[in-house]
DNA sequence: CTTGACTCGGTACCATGGTATAGGGTGTAG
DNA sequence: CTACACCCTATACCATGGTACCGAGTCAAG
């Protein structure tokens, strides 16, 4: 309905950087439905919707790459929602599996913290100690390439 | 006890790369504990121990900046457990703060996973019909702002 | 017509966590 | 003495997800 917008206006919107917006384009995440004469990307309402799509799924962990991934899915009529659906159950083993990295962490440093209570030298810390454990406790290269 | 070993053996031993070796010394986290006349780096059974301790803390969430305050607290001879509690105390803080981010994640893939119906077009897809809401839902800075 | 806000493309730069490569020196076995 | 594996430093490069700056064009108000 909104005639369409600039890529300040949308950005605003939105609340995200313009060049993030380009940068995106470049990505080819989000594309402008058309160009003023001049030249000016000129976004409609889907655009909002997608940014917030990208917004929302990056804050769920997705890469942008997997973004991509999920947005053409949407492009393509004959993707069945399976596909979609295996993909968030991808995420959410990952999603998982750090989260009991994590609460790991967590249990091991309230057990440094209650058994820290008497004053003893840094080198008898508990936590410290466990650290150097040789358990290889996680496969979680999810990690950065996946969670962020 | 081992005379010491140079920087491929340490390598193949904890499984990292020479060049992360290199890296960490660079990045203030791990120094050779001598240099051959030759200037072969020459480590000790410590530097196994703290490059695992290292690798463990990285593997839960932990920034190599983070580490090296973590390992900063275990050569300060005079850091008493007081000392090393706060730390721990802040370092709970934010693994906790992530645990919560990851449970709203995991949660609403689940929801998202579990609502999807598979077999419809993608489309409807619940999952990307809910992606596209304007909920800002995580003050998930933890990661963008302060992990970045 | 000028001013100021906005936009354009292009390029450079940032942090994080590495990996790779070039052009050497070293150490040891045969 | 020659291979060959290993080490050295230095520098460049990779991906990821942006951000910043540049000089120049555009557009609306006054």
């Amino acid at each position: 309905m909104s005639a369409g917008v600039t890529i300040g206006r949308l950005a605003k919107t939105v609340g995200v950087n313009i060049q993030t917006i380009r940068y995106y384009e470049r990505r080819r995440l989000l594309n402008p439905s058309a160009r003023t004469p001049s030249g000016y990307r000129v976004y409609g309402d889907e655009a909002v919707q997608r940014l917030r799509f990208i917004k929302n799924a990056q804050a769920l962990g997705f890469t942008l790459e997997e973004i991509a991934g999920l947005l053409n899915l949407r492009v393509d009529a004959a993707a069945r929602c399976g596909d979609v659906q295996r993909r968030a159950q991808a995420k959410l083993a990952k999603v998982q599996a750090k989260l009991r990295d994590l609460e790991a962490m967590a249990r091991v440093l309230k057990n440094l913290i209650r058994s820290c209570k008497a004053g003893q030298p840094t080198d008898r810390c508990p936590i410290l100690k466990s650290l150097e454990k040789n358990e290889r406790r996680s496969r979680d290269d999810g990690n950065r390439k996946t969670a962020r």
